[in-house]
RNA sequence: GCUCCCUUCGUCUAGCGGUCAGGACGCGGCCCUCUCAAGGCUGAAACGCGGGUUCGAUUCCCGCAGGGAGCGCCA
């Protein structure tokens, strides 16, 4: 059987974090089995779906790198399809009109909460001939009221539910447009959806559209439902637990591969393994190996990884996605050295193209002022020298490069007889305008010749105004 | 309230009847060191509770407790 998977977004806001997981596995399943991966749009709720976040939603997916091989398709598109299935579905009495008010299914709610009963609707318009006057009814599924239906789902087991306990989940609204439970089977039904991999809030979903499906006479997918994530002190994940729209992690500085990586390891896990590529995640991933239990977003191992991924990525690679990165952001990134360059020389330093775009802005821009504590700690009286004969040294090189530099340095202290420390922070000082940088000859090398002369020559003054205390 | 799901270090997880219960993040210590990192070594840290089954339960079964989801003309 060839593998289709699909994944459904509804369009009533960004596209969140949980949601890039379900896809994530859905289509690591589709990949895995070389199976087509479907992208679907359930866009029936008219009041909600904006196509704003549709826009948001795809460039979410492409940024995540998630492709799909179908679609987009969207359901608004396929009116009549669900109209004909829905009359289809009247005529063969597997589906009927209902002509109840809501304020009369409300009373009927009420009432059976009151009894202690699992609320759901009683089937009244069952067996009405004749339609309500004034009333544009609601369609029906007409679904068995004994007996069990079971979910045979791939990461839970069996699951049965009585058919006593469910009720006539309704297909159409009065003005036509499919409800959820209607379009996804039609559509999963049409699109020969083969595995249907989704959150496990909708577990409780799948008796009814299995019904729904019966009723049709079409295949019962397979099922897997994913545990939730939940943020860090277990709640639902929402805004207050930080990010959850996935954009803001590509405007943070996340890597969308380290994002992938961590989301993978939620609810899933090959041995100990921690790091996986995009190949190994296609290769490896088992559905059937995924948890069950809910899990808990940690940004602490995001971080980590994302690290991890800077560290190691390939140069001209990740030269790219931090020019990307500036560019989103709006930084200057000339004149100064080659992007390559930087991201050797940062790379070590920073959890996030974020950091490592602050980490070394003194590189492309010239800062207004040094840092207070630092010029007070390191730019005194006494290590005027230091920066006069470094200064000194530095026009003399001959080349403007990080071996030449550290020479001339081991020079100037061996000349003052003092130690390297005394002369590196000085000179880190003076040309980052901060205490924390790469190596000292690295830094230097990156913010060039001219602008470390004229910075030098700026702290020399400094230094020099200081009162004579050492 | 009803139905369904879940339960190993703080967190993510390995485990699939006998393990010193392993790894990772985070946290502590040490080393390296021109700053900050990165890296190396190292330490603390878990089987929710109660019954069974079994020679033996983290592992299988049943309760309980705690968490979660659903019960819409939302998806």
């Amino acid at each position: 059987m060839r593998v289709k998977t699909r994944f459904a977004p509804s369009p009533t806001g960004y596209l969140h974090i949980g949601g890039v997981r379900t896809a994530l596995f859905s289509w690591l399943y589709a990949r895995h089995h070389g199976g087509t991966f479907v992208l679907r749009i359930e866009d029936t709720d008219r009041e909600r779906s904006t196509e704003a976040s549709i826009q948001a939603i795809l460039t979410g997916l492409t940024w995540v790198g998630l492709d799909c091989d179908e679609g987009p398709f969207r359901q608004t598109a396929r009116f009549a399809r669900y109209a004909a299935v829905a009359e289809e579905m009247l005529s063969r009495g597997t589906a009927y009109r209902c002509y109840c008010s809501r304020e009369e299914l409300e009373a009927m709610r009420a009432q059976q909460v009151t009894r202690g009963e699992n609320p759901r609707y009683d089937g009244r318009c069952r067996e009405r001939r004749q339609p309500v006057a004034g009333v544009s009814p609601v369609i029906r599924l007409r679904s068995p009221r004994e007996g069990t239906v079971t979910v045979h789902d791939l990461v839970r087991g069996d699951v049965s539910f009585n058919n006593a306990d469910l009720d006539d989940v309704i297909l159409m609204r009065p003005d036509g447009m499919p409800t959820f439970h209607f379009g996804v089977v039609v559509d999963d039904a049409d699109m020969g959806i083969t595995h249907v991999i989704r959150g496990d809030d909708h577990l409780t979903n799948t008796p009814r559209h299995i019904h729904i499906q019966q009723a049709l006479g079409v295949p019962v997918p397979v099922y897997a439902h994913l545990p939730m994530i939940l943020g860090a002190d277990g709640a639902r994940l929402s805004k207050r637990h930080g990010a959850v729209n996935v954009l803001e992690y590509r405007d943070r500085g996340y890597l969308p591969d380290a994002l992938l990586n961590y989301l993978v390891r939620l609810g899933w896990a090959h041995g100990d393994q921690e790091v996986f590529s995009r190949q190994e995640m296609i290769e490896l991933f088992d559905i059937a190996a995924v948890n069950s239990a809910a899990s808990r977003f940690d940004p602490d191992k995001l971080n980590w990884l994302n690290q991890q991924y800077i560290l190691t990525r390939e140069r001209r690679q990740l030269a790219d996605e931090f020019g990307a990165f500036m560019d989103l952001r709006g930084l200057r990134r000339e004149p100064g050295p080659s992007l390559g360059e930087v991201v050797d020389a940062y790379r070590e330093r920073a959890v996030t193209l974020e950091d490592m775009a602050q980490a070394s802005w003194y590189v492309f821009n010239d800062f207004e002022a040094i840092d207070g504590k630092a010029a007070q700690q390191h730019l005194k009286a006494a290590t005027v020298p230091v920066l006069a004969l470094a200064m000194e040294r530095f026009e003399a090189l001959p080349v403007w490069q990080r071996a030449a530099i550290h020479e001339a340095l081991q020079g100037v202290a061996a000349a003052l007889g003092i130690g390297f420390g005394k002369v590196g922070q000085p000179l880190r000082v003076a040309v980052t305008g901060g205490t924390v940088s790469p190596p000292i000859d690295v830094t230097l090398e990156l913010v060039g010749r001219q602008r470390t002369l004229r910075r030098l020559r700026h702290a020399l003054q400094l230094a020099q105004e200081q009162p004579l205390l050492s």
